[in-house]
DNA sequence: CATGAATGAGCGTTCATTCAT
DNA sequence: AATGAATGAACGCTCATTCAT
C-alpha cells in the first residue's frame, strides 16, 4: 500500500496473492476425491508444494477452506447467463436451448461437477453454505428460468403447463447427467452430451404448444 | 436340544436376530447425517442402545456395515417393478406413469433417499459397491425402461425418439427431485410430488406421437 | 464323594475332571506361540472345543491360567532325578552323564521347552511365579548338582574347580541348546542332541582330574 | 539458506536428530519390561517426555519401532570382535578368553541383555527379524568362532574335538548367565562374572590338548 | 455346567491445529 | 511469510470379563 511502485511488487508478493487460489484449487481436487472428512490437509498442501502450516495463514480451518472452495468457484456464470437471457432476441425455444448449452457446458467441466457433488455430499454438514448457495445462485437462477417459461407462454410458443411453478425441474436432466457421469463413468461409458441433448429434445417437444 | 424349538427361541435369540437390522437402520441414519468417514460407530451403537463392541459381533468393520446398509435397503424393489411392467396390460403411458409412481414413492421415503445420497457421496470411495449397484440394480432397471419405451413405440403411442438409447434419463426428474429435497428442504419448501408430476406430464407430452 | 458307585461317575463328571487339564494344555500351546499378552482366551477355548466363558469356571482370569500352565507342567521330574542321583552306584562321570541325559530329554520335548521360554519371556511380569520356580525346582536341582560335583571331587574323579560354587552353570549347554532350537529351528537345522553331546564331552574333560 | 550451516543447526534441529535414539532407548526399556504386545506406546512416549503422536513422526508403527530397537543396538560389536580375532597375535587360549571377555562385557550391560531376552521372547512373532539376526550377526559370529577353534587345533593348543561343528555352544555359558541374571537377579544374588569365569576355566581345560 | 451375547476399558494410529524457529 | 516438529483429541477395533439364559 505504501510501497512506491507497482514494479516493486516482487515475486514474493505475487506468490502471496496467488496462494489462496492455489490452495483452493488443490483443496477442490482433494475434497472431490476424498470428501470433507476424508481429506487430509497434508495432501492439499503437498499438491501446492507448501507445508501444512501455511494453509492456516490463509484459512482459519478446514471448514473455512471448504466453504471457500464452494464460494469462489461458481460465481459469475449464472449472472452472465441471466444477462444473456434478458437481452436475447430469438425464439424462446432457442433461448432455452442456449441456456441449457451454457449450464451443461459449465457443469460438464470436472471442476464444476465437483462442486455439485460436494454440495450434495456435504451439504447437510454446512447449512449456511447451502442457504448461501440457495439464495445467491439457485434462487436467481430459478427466477430467470421462470421468466423464460413465461416469455414462451406469452409468445404463444409454449403451452401454459404447471412447469412455471417448478422451473428448477427444467434442469433435472443436466443434474441427472452430472450425477450419472460422476457415479458410473468408470463402470461403463456414457455420452453425457448425447444423452442430455436427446432428453432435452423430448422435453422441449413436451413444452411446445 | 430336546426342547420344542419354537418356544425355546428366548428373548436372547430374538434379540440376536433383530440386531443386524437394528444396527443397519441406525447406521443408515448416521451415515446419512455425517457421511461415511464422518460417522462414529459409537453414535451408531448409542442410537440402538448397545455398545460399540456389539457392532463388531455382526459386522466385520465399518466398511462392511456401510455395504450392508446399501445392500439390504434397496433389493427387491426394482425386481417387483420389473415384474409388474412385464405383465402390465394397459397403455404404455399408464405403465410409465405407474413405474414413476413406484420409483418416486420409494425414493421419497427418507430411508431410500438416504441410500441415493450416500451412493453419490461415497461412491468414489467404494468402486466395488458402485459396480455392484450398477450391474445388479441399475442395469436391469435400464433394460426394463428401454423395453417400455420400445413397447410404446411399437404400439404407436410414442414417437421413436432417441430416448431409447438413454432410458435412464427418464428417471432424471425423480433423481433431481430427490436431490432438491435433500439439499433444500430446510431452506425452503418444495412439493416433491407436485414438482415431479408436473415435470412428468411435460415429458410424457414430449414422448407422445 | 457321597455318590454310591464309581460307575455312576458318568461322562459328564469325567469331562469335568478333565477340563482343567485340557484347558491348561491348550493354553500352554497358545501362550507359547503368542506370548502372554498376545494370547486370546478365545483361541484357547476354541482349541479345546469349549466357549470362552467356560474357562472362567475353572480359572479366575488369564493370569491365573498362565500360572497354572507353568506350575502344573513341570512336576516330578526333578525329584525323580535327584532320587536316582542319591542311589546311583557307578562313577560320578556316568552319573553326570545320566543327569544330563534326563534333563535334556525332558527339555527337548516341545511342552517343556515351552515352559522355559515362557518363563524367560514373561517372568518379569510374574515374580511370584519366578520365585516359586526358583525355590521349588531350581533350588533343589542346584543342590543336587552341587552334591554330585562334591561326590566326584571326593572320589578323586574331578578336580576341585570353583564350579561347585555355581553348579547351575553345568546346565548352560542344555539351556543354550533349548534357546537355539527355539529361535533358529526354522532358519537352519541344528542337531540338538549332537551339539549338546559334543559340548558335554568337552566340559567333562575339563572337569576330570 | 545463506546462513553458515553449523551455527544454524538450532535447538529444534538438534532435538530432531536426537529423537530417534531417545525413543529407541525408551522403547528398549519398556519392551524389556512388558514385552512387545504388552508395551503401550504411551509409556514409551512418556519416558522420553514427548507425546504418543511424536513417535509416529519417526517410526511407521510399533513393529518398526521394535525392529529399530533390535537393529540399532547390537551392530558393530560383533564386527569389532572379529577384526580383533583376525589380527590377534597371542595364544588361542588367550584369544578365546579375550573373545569371552568382550562378549560377556557387552551382554552384561542391561541394554544388551534386554535385546537377547526380547529376541527369545518375541522371536516367534518376528521371523524376519530372527532370520536377519541369524544371517547378519549370529552367522558371521559362528564362523569367527569356528576359525578360532581351528586355529587352536592347528597350533596344537586344542584337541580336535567335535566342537568345531557346533561353535555356538562355546557361548552357552554366556547365554545361560544372561538368562539366569535376568530371571533370578531379584530372587537371589548371583555373581555373573564369577560364575562365567569359573565355567569358562572348566571349558578351556576341556579343550586343551 | 456351559454358553455366547454383550460390555467397556484400552490401545494403535491418524490428523487438524499450534507455535517456536 | 513459511516451516515442520509437536501435540492431543478422537476413533476404529480388540478382547478380557461378565451374566442372563
Amino acid at each position: 500500500m505504501s510501497v512506491p511502485a507497482a514494479q516493486k511488487k516482487g515475486i514474493r508478493a505475487a506468490q502471496k496473492e496467488a496462494r489462496p487460489k492455489e490452495i483452493v484449487e488443490s483443496a477442490l481436487a482433494i475434497f472431490a476425491r476424498d470428501g470433507f472428512a476424508g481429506t487430509r490437509l497434508e495432501d492439499v498442501a503437498e499438491r501446492v508444494g507448501i507445508s501444512k502450516g501455511t494453509i492456516y495463514l490463509y484459512f482459519d480451518n478446514k471448514e473455512e477452506l471448504f466453504k471457500a472452495c464452494v464460494r469462489e468457484t461458481v460465481g459469475a456464470h449464472i449472472q452472465q447467463t441471466m444477462q444473456m437471457a434478458a437481452t436475447f432476441e430469438g425464439s424462446t425455444s432457442d433461448l432455452l436451448r442456449e441456456i441449457f448449452r451454457r449450464v451443461s457446458a459449465t457443469l460438464s467441466k470436472p471442476g464444476y461437477r465437483t462442486i455439485l457433488i460436494l454440495l450434495i455430499s456435504e451439504g447437510q454438514r454446512f447449512p449456511e453454505l447451502v442457504s448461501f448457495y440457495h439464495s445467491e445462485m439457485i434462487g436467481p437462477g430459478i427466477e430467470g428460468l421462470r421468466a423464460v417459461i413465461k416469455r414462451g407462454v406469452a409468445s404463444g410458443e409454449f403451452r401454459d403447463t404447471g412447469l412455471s411453478d417448478f422451473p428448477m425441474m427444467l434442469m433435472s436432466p443436466v443434474i441427472a447427467s452430472v450425477i450419472w457421469t460422476h457415479l458410473f463413468s468408470k463402470v461403463g461409458d456414457f455420452d453425457f452430451n448425447a444423452a442430455l441433448q436427446t432428453h432435452l429434445d423430448t422435453m422441449m417437444d413436451g413444452l411446445k404448444a
